[in-house]
DNA sequence: GATGAATGAGTCTTCATTCAT
DNA sequence: TATGAATGAAGACTCATTCAT
């Protein structure tokens, strides 16, 4: 009769291999977005995207055509779903302007900037030009919506007279700008340079805040 | 005292071929800046730089040990004459504190943005984990001195009571993002999505200075 | 004794898995001859030939041992119930040595050449070097056969007076080779080049008889 | 002072490498035909090829793009100077026919059978599939012209009484089969089966003018 | 028996680097 | 100095084969 630690001997024979369909697709893109981010695209190697994933090279394609698919698989895969759940009830709301200010960027931030999303904002600053395409998708279905709806809360602060009139569309830009540098940055430079060095989210976004507020205040008078 | 036709007269005189040993340096610089900034590190060929330089494979050996290398001479020739030029003035001056902020937009776009340290700029972010060496060395002789310049700018307005008392290193952070993300969007995502709807520099450091400026203003009180 | 009602009800009665067993067998072979015929081995992949038979990758290893041995036994099994069917009756036949002749030209033509094995013979001139005992399982029990067929045939025309003394060897080996090279034509350069250009069996099988014939006819003295 | 054997010693220390542009791509053609008429196209390795002709992998690739453009190069550059040369005379001599034909079969053995151009033939059988241009460019510059010198000896043969009327389409596909059959074995099956039984060409070849005369033997009523 | 997910050895191809000329 | 032919290590990709289900 087997003893138990006969039995767990056996047990402990680990299959060379499971069978995970539904999972690997997701473990893949996981492992994948985690070293282009870090390597760039070619410095990553698929091998090195399989093991981390937990399979080997060959099994790799059977999920993904080959680099550069799994590359754009990547983008696109990541980018859509968070970006439909940005923005939607800020541009709807009746709250008061400063308010939805403050909603967008601490809602930027939580829900782009301080997830993969940043990721792949520094992967595309970096690939754009080797990967055209990815560049204006990054920038039709994330850069343009949420300029957008910082526009549109912009404009209905100014046309109610919270705000001062204003050139929305630089503003618009150079207001982006501090969020995503920072998000770009935290998988660039900043890992590379003290990292404890880096101002932490909520300072940050509340100094943003207010310099923007103080910026729009009306009852200024542009000089 | 040398004048400086004599000095002129003096490298004239330098025979044919140093010169050209010169000149080869700085072609193979200018070639490899241009297509490393465009492609990046690995998809950059050697012999596409030396092809553009117009020498072949093996002279470029003669100039430089190797890819890195040439990759980081790169950085280090490229940045260290045009930092040393920005901001030594503007620290002295007694100029009024808003002029100041004006020099330091303006100059530093004249100077950083608009140059070629624009594509260092993105090509650093881009590499920065592979090479977090090039990326500390950029930390420290690009960001942290102009930034210092920046914030001593801030500190003195502030202390004459021209600004309002401020976070200065959130501020500082905050205010160089757009002209930082301006150079680096150039070499990127910019070229790829109808680079006619780019906002042309003047307008947008106008714009960027008149924010700052009233973010700055005292007589707010900071909420 | 068995009537064949009686044998097909017992093949009806068998399970059905077992037959299933059975076809899959010959499917396979069948999917493999048309593919390793087309495209050579090492261009034929197995999961291909699977696909092709109805079954998944994995099935084709239940009935084979792996590559090689499919492509072996697809050779074998196919040329070997072919070949024992030919040439039996014409070597003991009294029938003039003219129709025999006849008979051997049109009968090889029917039996061989029309036939897969005409692929075999084309996939076997291909893939001889690498499998050079395929080779000479071909040249035992197809080539050698039906040349000592036609050879027995020339020596008894011979023999008799009807034929006119000839180097018995080489004749067999002339005669043979325009409707060898036709079969092997047919699955190679053939389908390639306006196929319609290709000559009809019956045109092309009475001229050669009527060549072999007339170099065959007495009273003629050899030039 | 170095004793001789010291200098020997020195100039034994061979180059890693020797420089000869012009040689090498003669000597890769060289290599590749032998292995890809040996082992087919699949199956040959580039290595082997780089290393048959004494070089490395990489060297390969500075003469031929591809392991398919070698494989193209090498046909048209050993078919086209080989076949130019064959058949130009023949066509406007003004010698009686049956000498005609016996210059057509000897001469296209020694300038066709007995050469590469035997192991090209093999080769584009094989791969004909595969590669149908290659098919067809073989079937126009070789088999064609072949066949048109041919047919045009028997047309003015059987117009000057020298010959009986024959098919002509059909005779030339016959008579040339057992010559070109002859070529392909030579690189296939042949050298699987005791090649000591191949029959020796002069013996092969007499056969078969003889046989193809008496075929032609006018003053025969055509059955 | 049947499936197809998983594996990994094998091959083509690229390109940084070396070195004979 | 300058060249570019030659090298070989490295990586993308394929596919015969295995095996958990």
């Amino acid at each position: 009769m087997p003893t138990p630690t006969h039995q767990q001997s056996v047990r402990q024979r680990q299959p060379r291999w499971e069978r995970r369909k539904e999972s690997r697709h997701a473990e893949l893109i996981d492992a994948a977005l985690e070293l282009f981010v870090a390597r760039g695209y070619d410095a990553t190697r698929l091998e090195d995207i399989a093991a981390r994933a937990g399979v080997s090279k060959g099994t790799l394609y059977l999920y993904f055509a080959g680099k550069e698919e799994l590359f754009k698989a990547l983008v696109s895969e990541t980018i859509v779903p968070l970006i439909h759940s940005f923005g939607e009830g800020i541009a709807r709301s009746r709250a008061p302007s400063d308010e939805l200010l403050h909603r967008f960027f601490f809602g930027w931030w939580s829900k782009v900037g301080a997830t993969r999303l940043s990721g792949i904002a520094k992967m595309i600053v970096a690939e754009a030009r080797n990967f055209p395409d990815m560049a204006r998708f990054f920038q039709e279905e994330v850069i343009t919506p949420a300029s957008r709806v910082l526009a549109s809360i912009l404009e209905r602060g100014i046309a109610s007279g919270e705000f001062r009139p204003v050139d929305v569309e630089v503003a618009v830009n150079l207001w982006m700008s501090p969020i995503a540098l920072k998000a770009i940055w935290s998988h660039s430079i900043g890992p590379c340079c003290a990292p404890e060095l880096a101002i932490e989210p909520e300072r940050f976004l509340n100094a943003h805040l207010e310099f923007v507020l103080s910026a729009l205040a009306p009852g200024k008078i542009p000089s």
